[in-house]
DNA sequence: ATGCCGCCCGTAGGGCGA
């Protein structure tokens, strides 16, 4: 008997359902954070998961971002975005499942680093930051899944030289990915599963995928009373092989009981 | 490299992603 908790950036939920819907089929997680499902509230295809047995909690938004948390048990205490910050972006939210909070972000991809966007991220990064200092000092018991848009460590870049100061590895965004760790989170994976060159995610141009070129930027982290019953965290790279993928795959972390 | 590929809106081609 386990729990699993599974991410997926799904780039589009209306052109990917197909493939979640065989996703779950597959996997049958307990709880599933989508990221960029780029749909309203109003067209989420609610039924279809309330069907398969899954209690839903959507932040929605037209054309861009959008997140969503599907679980098997009922999702108590929602939060829609960052309290305090106002930020049109649907990109964060939060629900506790059982005896778990559990948070969906999409962090803001940062374009590249003499932009606006890249600006957008920092601040971004930082009201997050106080978000989950708040969040764990009230939920020991914490998950916070989803696209971070960063590569932690150069062992989760293909071409560490190439990506150099790049946007996704630059030095202030991996600061602040420390800084959040350093609040009393661990990234699941590296502990679990400290595999080097493993990555999440691939460019669809330049046949990155088969050239196995891509970064590690979709992370599940979880507070040190969730790790004390993690057992394994994986990343499934079948999905980014399917036809008209995604191009990132699902990361599932494995709780006992 | 103002490139590559894919999705969105909308029905052409620019915005955006990473």
């Amino acid at each position: 008997m386990s729990t699993t908790f599974a991410t997926w950036n799904v780039n589009s939920l209306r052109v990917r359902l197909e493939q979640v819907l065989a996703w779950l089929q597959e996997h049958q997680p307990d709880v599933l954070a989508l990221q960029e499902i780029k749909m309203t509230d109003e067209i989420f295809p609610l039924e279809t998961f309330t069907n398969l047995g899954y209690h839903v909690a959507v932040a929605g938004q037209p054309t861009y971002n959008g997140v969503a948390i599907l679980s098997r048990t009922p999702l108590q205490d929602v939060v829609v975005g960052i309290p305090g910050y106002d930020d049109p972006q649907k990109r964060v939210l939060a629900a506790t499942i059982a005896d778990i909070r559990v948070i969906c972000v999409y962090v803001p991809n940062g374009a590249s680093v003499d932009s606006d966007k890249y600006g957008y991220k920092l601040q971004w990064f930082e009201k997050l930051l106080g978000y989950v200092k708040n969040t764990l000092a009230a939920y020991p018991h914490t998950i916070i899944l989803g696209d971070y848009n960063i590569a932690p460590e150069d062992r989760d870049v293909h071409d560490p030289l190439a990506w150099q100061g790049q946007v996704l590895v630059s030095a202030k965004e991996r600061a602040y990915f420390e800084a959040l760790l350093a609040l009393g989170l661990n990234d699941t994976f590296r502990v679990l599963a400290p595999e080097d060159n493993s990555y999440t995610w691939w460019d669809y141009r330049m046949n990155a995928f088969k050239r196995n070129l891509g970064l590690r930027i979709d992370h599940i982290l979880a507070t040190s009373a969730v790790m004390a019953r993690a057992e394994r965290c994986v990343i499934d790279k079948l999905p980014r092989t399917w036809e008209r993928p995604s191009d990132h795959t699902p990361v599932i972390l494995q709780l006992s009981a």
